[in-house]
DNA sequence: TCGTAACCGAGACGGTACGTCTGGTCTTTTT
DNA sequence: AAAAAGACCAGACGTACCGTCTCGGTTACGA
């Protein structure tokens, strides 16, 4: 979101390099606080303060609090979200959902996502960048479940995996975003049985 | 979200009353700044200026910019919402999803719907209000589809309706804030057909 | 300064007269909040809060901040003013400056007199009500004692009356404004002992 | 008034240094507006808006509009008053009080002179800052006039300077605040006339 | 080994919008 | 028609952050 980290060469890197304790005690900070008051009580002022560090410094990696938060949130986040394979769609699809579920309900957590999902609504430059690093890996990886079902044959080939990712992550998010419901143990085996009774039905 | 329109006397209200084309200017100036510029973009000194009224009367009837926004945004996109009653679910469900990706298609509401899930998120005196009268009527307007399909004998009396609404809403409004995949017609019908046959196959 | 008073008929008294009760409310509250926390401090409508009226009630009769504690000022400080006749110049002015001193060193008309003279200086409307109402009547009451010195042969006839009074009153006003030196009772006599020196030498 | 300017080192001047241009402009811009308009129809957003610089540019100087105008004022103020020498101390008075009368006549320097002896009542904050960084230099220069009148035998080594001092400046800044009668050249010579007469008669 | 380019923390810069306050006027109902 | 109450428009207040720039100083390359 942030960096190029292009990986061929550049043309010389002249001058002193970017710290690397700078940058870490930088996500350290924004790490605190967005779970001490989230995402939009936080200011890059702050996080300067906090890390003890320039505001100059922040914005030479960063260009926005967005990104900046985006970076100390997402790697960890991707990092606890399960990679199943247990050889059945049913409990692959479950898995992933307990797994995004258990995440999402440590209320750091929900916060920042919720906070970094509104703040990609107010800002364009964020949303691609969103995208490409947080929506597509996620959808990558379930992706790879479906394939691995297919290849099984417990999925039809022609199957529209985007909208079964949909219906099973729409709701979720849904439910996460408005409250109006609980994101507990019982809504997730709820919809993983309709979205395999859709499936069985051959209505996917 | 910001007055109570209690109907039942009070006790005499003193003083100049609360001017409605004050409040008039006020709503009208914001629904079109909402449209030119987004939530995020627009700001109360603007509406003010724009309705020729003094910051003070912006604030001495709505405590925020996110209360303001939803009260010039949520009537008018409600009533906007169908309220199917064909005699048959799928055709019902169809008009209801239909129905509301028409609404949401065009940019100014559906950047202005994005903006203020975006501000619910920000703001916890916001969520309140946003869920009681922006998310519970149209639930409540969805499970009144739902109960005359029970009464036609199409779904069963136990059926899981909150789920049922959540599998139908939750993918389009994630499609709305992540912008991954199109709101299209082929998408409000593959929808429809995997929540019918969920619903047909028992699992709902 | 704010009302005419014009004691000769006037038109024909239609309506509601004005209210005693309320003219008295107001100007005693002025009264009190000049003193609780001087000119500067006091918001007209604060006045109308205590006073248990309406703003509009205060407008109708002075038209501005200065000129209602003019109103609330000026006809107790003239009363607390000595009109000396003791037969001497030399002690009628003594006893008018110590008069002046003695009323001017209790802090809370001395901070009023001290704000009236600023509010003076930057509403150009209350300067003519100023000089008329409060600078006029204090001379023309030191006037009358130099005039009855005339006539007794204690002041030549020609003297610079209006210079005597300025070096009288000029240096009290000066330490009361900018406060480097103290108003005691020294002060007086040796005011009063200059200003006599510079008559008998026939320099006024 | 704001800086202390103390000269002697300092711990280390951490972070970027105020700027002395924008400082200068900030001053400029309200030594303009002052004359335009007056001190008391002057306000703080405007000086930044002509000085084109941000409003916390002027309040990280300057805590108030009084001590932004008189930082404006005061130097040249002072820098226009006679420092008079001619060996005679009726000359030395006459060119002191000459030389105020002739400055304060111009429109805006009176206007702004009096607009401060207005603020310095109405901001207790301001009035130490008035008393050490005007009325004391005025009258140390003053005070150097007498000095020298003593040392020549003009003046009893005795003499009340004090007030000497306010019986010339004293109806002087009488007639500037109340505009009963004229600042001219006539008043200058009585004034001068009726303090050496009270001098000469040992009075003072 | 030295020059220099880019970094460092600190904090001022020009701006914008905030939410509050007061001024003086206007609009209610009540007396 | 004047009363009290309080909303009206207007705009300055002082604060908080924004993203950039400047300061004195440091670090690490490459000439």
């Amino acid at each position: 979101m942030a960096r190029d980290d292009g990986e061929h060469e550049g043309p010389a890197p002249r001058g002193r390099p970017l710290s690397t304790e700078t940058e870490r005690a930088i996500l350290d900070a924004t790490t605190e606080l967005l779970a001490e008051r989230g995402l939009a009580a936080m200011t890059i002022e702050e996080v300067a303060a906090r890390a003890h560090v320039g505001k100059a410094s922040v914005y030479r990696r960063w260009p926005s609090k967005g990104t900046l938060a985006f970076d100390a949130f997402v790697t960890d986040f991707l990092d606890r979200q399960p990679v199943p394979d247990t050889g059945d769609l049913r409990a692959d699809l479950l898995e992933l959902l307990r797994g995004w579920t258990r995440v999402v309900r440590r209320p750091a957590t929900g916060r920042t996502l919720k906070g970094l999902i509104a703040e990609v609504q107010r800002d364009p430059e964020l949303a691609g960048g969103w995208r490409e690093r947080f929506i597509a890996p996620m959808r990558a990886s379930h992706m790879a479940v479906l394939e691995r079902a297919i290849a099984r044959g417990q999925l039809a080939p022609g199957a529209n995996t985007g909208l079964i990712m949909d219906l099973l992550y729409g709701p979720a998010y849904h439910r996460l975003l408005h409250g109006h419901l609980p994101l507990n143990g019982a809504f997730v085996e709820d919809v993983v049985a309709a979205v395999m009774a859709a499936i069985e039905a051959g209505a996917l």
